[in-house]
DNA sequence: CTAGGGTTAG
């Protein structure tokens, strides 16, 4: 055999290269040269090509420099064109841009394929401006705006980027419009919940003869759910099945994530049948999406045994369990999860972050939110603002707001839900001036705040006592933003007016309000009666809370308690009896501490502690010790009806003091107390520990299910309103 | 030799 044309040659290399097999390619492009032949530009191109279509861009720059420093000709625009596309479909725009501007530097003029990549890549990256900055260069050089390939990719951008009227006087524009063409005006459509326009859209496609493919309506599907319509993605959905297409495995998870949506467990369960009928194999994306939707439709044993029956568990099948357990409260569940995912060797990622750090936040998981942190640190993954504000969020909760507040200054680029976190970990902490001076610092900052940043910030002022402060942003919501208070930012108002014991306005405010007051509105109301010991209008709040949220134990206590309070046993005893004929139980007051790595749990009246001895020993010379410095026990706080002495030992076995008098013994003096409370803090405990704070000089935080007391010489950050 | 649309987890 002699030479070989170089046109065969490079048919088998790249047709190897273009496959992905770049072994047997590299083996071509060796046997060429071997051969005599010389590789021409087609040649190097192929295996560019080839090695950025897989992803290795580090082996496609090297031949890409290669060719330009071994041989004569320079890489041309297709050359460049195989690195952008590749970066762009690989995950990696942010690189592809990179490429795309430095061709530029070189004079190297971009085709059509060029720029509808570059776009693309700006469409993955939300990057508007960017993307309008292309448009603008191809509007400058040359023709290539009237490009369908360019006009395509143009129409997606500003659809995405929430520009839909750019994106149709855009898509006007197409002379002659090809099915992708009106696919993306379509997804642009859905994505923004544009449901008439959608509808319009849809029928005047149809009417001039085209007709959409599988694609189209998997479009409209994704489209809606992203905007949070299942409605919609799910009438797309059976619109889809009224015709031949063919549903495939992405329409069956975006209809799961809309069953998910509207709670649709029915149509959920029948897709699941569809899919084993069908012997449809259990990809890891429907597989995800049916542990989204059983866990959406609060069925985790079904979440979990789709989990254990799927046979490939990537990394998106670990993160959808895992955060199938974050949001039903499972943190134990989630963080076991995760140590399962590392075990399996998958790496975490972003999104795992992302979901995992709420369930530490809520766990006050301190410990196991550190060595996140720390990962996150050593894995130097690009720190996505949402994990950003997750560390925000999980110190805050954990009761390090100063820790917060230092990642807070940190972020490069804060959102406005790093701002809101920070405002609502200030608040929880009744740090309510930092928390209005954090608001200050943003309205001097080009983001605008929104409905949670107004909730978050009265919620601070209500916890702080700051009435003038509170109303006065309450009014500026709608003089200055034009936001119309929401009934969350009412319940805030009603919250801070009722705490400061001003209830004819509170009540007035409930009146005026444009909502029907909810659960939130009525709870706050009882919370301040029991401040004012107020137990006729306590009465009156509890009637409604009884029926709106009957079998919650809190609001039967918290009732109870005022009437012991003014006096009214048998009142308080009334409401016992209809707790017990409800069967609403109260859950045991149960406290939690962290000492040397270890979480260490105390129930009410627990004996089971190792050391209960040295607790109890403790806890009886602290409480001599703090009676001297002016502590009286408040007995009001004792359900039953016991003689003084036995309800003074009662009040001695609650859990909070239990977890304290431990975390003396077992931590050097100066040490600070952490402590997690599952029910909201008992009076007499709160006043036992602001006294024991000033008697052991012991800063004691104190999480309980509502907000922090951080009790420090003889006070408590909440000022005693909480 | 480069080639545009829908993709699960937050």
């Amino acid at each position: 055999m002699e030479l070989k044309d170089v046109v065969v040659w490079n048919i088998m290399i790249s047709g190897y290269a273009s496959k992905g097999d770049l072994n047997r390619a590299l083996n071509y492009f060796k046997g060429m040269k071997l051969a005599g032949v010389q590789p021409d530009r087609v040649t190097w191109n192929s295996i560019i090509s080839g090695y950025s279509q897989k992803g290795k861009f580090e082996e496609a720059s090297n031949f890409f420099f290669k060719m330009r420093a071994l041989t004569d000709f320079k890489p041309n625009v297709v050359s460049w064109t195989a690195l952008i596309t590749g970066n762009e479909q690989n995950g990696c725009s942010y690189r592809a841009l990179q490429v795309f501007s430095q061709m530029i530097m070189e004079r190297v003029k971009p085709n059509s394929i060029t720029i509808a990549s570059a776009v693309s890549a700006c469409t993955n990256l939300s990057l508007l401006r960017h993307g309008k900055e292309i448009h603008a260069y191809c509007i400058k050089t040359d023709a290539l705006v009237s490009d369908l390939l360019v006009a395509n990719s143009l129409v997606y951008l500003y659809a995405k980027c929430r520009t839909v009227e750019v994106a149709r006087r855009k898509f006007n524009s197409i002379k002659q419009k090809d099915l992708i063409s009106w696919n993306a005006m379509l997804a642009g459509y859905a994505q923004k919940g544009c449901r008439e326009e959608t509808f319009e859209l849809f029928n005047e496609m149809k009417s001039l003869g085209v007709e959409p493919d599988v694609i189209t309506w998997n479009g409209l599907i994704t489209g809606y759910n992203q905007n949070g319509d299942g409605i919609m993605a799910l009438e797309f959905f059976y619109r889809m099945c009224e015709t031949n297409t063919k549903p495939n495995t992405i329409t069956l998870s975006g209809a799961l994530a809309a069953c998910s949506l509207v709670k649709d467990l029915k149509l959920g369960k029948e897709i699941h049948g569809f899919v084993i009928r069908k012997q449809i194999e259990l990809s890891t994306g429907v597989g995800s999406a049916l542990i989204t939707m059983y866990s959406g439709c609060d069925h985790m044993e079904w979440a979990c045994s789709v989990f254990n029956v799927l046979s490939n568990k990537d990394v998106v099948v670990w993160n959808s369990i895992i955060s199938a357990c974050a949001q039903h409260g499972q943190g134990v569940g989630a963080l076991n999860f995760l140590r399962g995912m590392v075990i399996s060797d998958i790496e975490p990622n972003m999104v795992t972050i992302v979901s995992v750090l709420p369930a530490c936040a809520r766990l006050t998981a301190l410990r196991q939110g550190k060595e996140i942190h720390q990962f996150i640190i050593r894995r130097g993954f690009d720190m996505h603002i949402a994990i950003w504000n997750g560390l925000i969020d999980m110190y805050g909760r954990c009761g390090l707001i100063k820790k917060a507040r230092r990642v807070f200054d940190f972020i490069p680029e804060r959102d406005i839900v790093s701002w809101n976190t920070m405002i609502a970990g200030y608040g929880m902490h009744g740090f309510g001036m930092d928390a209005v001076n954090l608001f200050l610092h943003l309205r001097s900052s080009e983001l605008k705040p929104n409905h949670f940043t107004f909730t978050n910030l009265l919620a601070a002022c209500s916890h702080s006592g700051l009435i003038d402060e509170g109303w006065k942003y309450f009014e500026m919501m709608k003089s200055e933003y034009a936001m119309y208070p929401a009934i969350e930012q009412y319940a805030c108002m009603v919250d801070l007016l009722a705490r400061a014991g001003h209830f004819d306005e509170s009540l007035e405010l409930i009146k005026e309000m444009p909502f029907e007051p909810n659960a939130a509105v009525w709870g706050s109301l009882l919370g301040a009666c029991r401040i004012h010991c107020n137990p006729e209008l306590a009465e009156h709040a509890a009637g409604y809370l009884f029926e709106l949220e009957p079998m919650y134990s809190g609001n039967y206590i918290l009732l109870a308690n005022i009437y012991s309070a003014a006096g009214r046993w048998g009142d308080a005893a009334m409401i016992r009896c209809l707790m017990k004929e409800r069967g609403v139980t109260k859950p045991p007051g149960c406290s939690w501490i962290e000492v040397k790595r270890r979480v260490h749990s105390f129930i009410v009246g627990d004996t089971s502690h190792p050391l209960v001895h040295e607790i109890s020993a403790k806890m009886d010379s602290l409480l001599s010790k703090i009676k001297e410095i002016g502590y009286v026990p408040d007995t009001n706080f004792v359900l039953q009806n016991l003689k003084e002495g036995e309800k003074e030992d009662s009040l001695c076995g609650h859990s909070e003091k239990l977890a304290i008098a431990f975390g003396l013994i077992s931590t050097p003096s100066g040490t600070p107390l952490r402590i997690i409370k599952n029910l909201r803090v008992c009076g007499d405990c709160h006043e036992a520990t602001k006294f024991i704070s000033k008697l052991t000089e012991r800063e004691i935080i104190m999480r309980d299910c509502y907000r922090f007391h951080h009790f420090a010489e003889g006070v408590c950050s909440c000022g005693d309103y909480w």
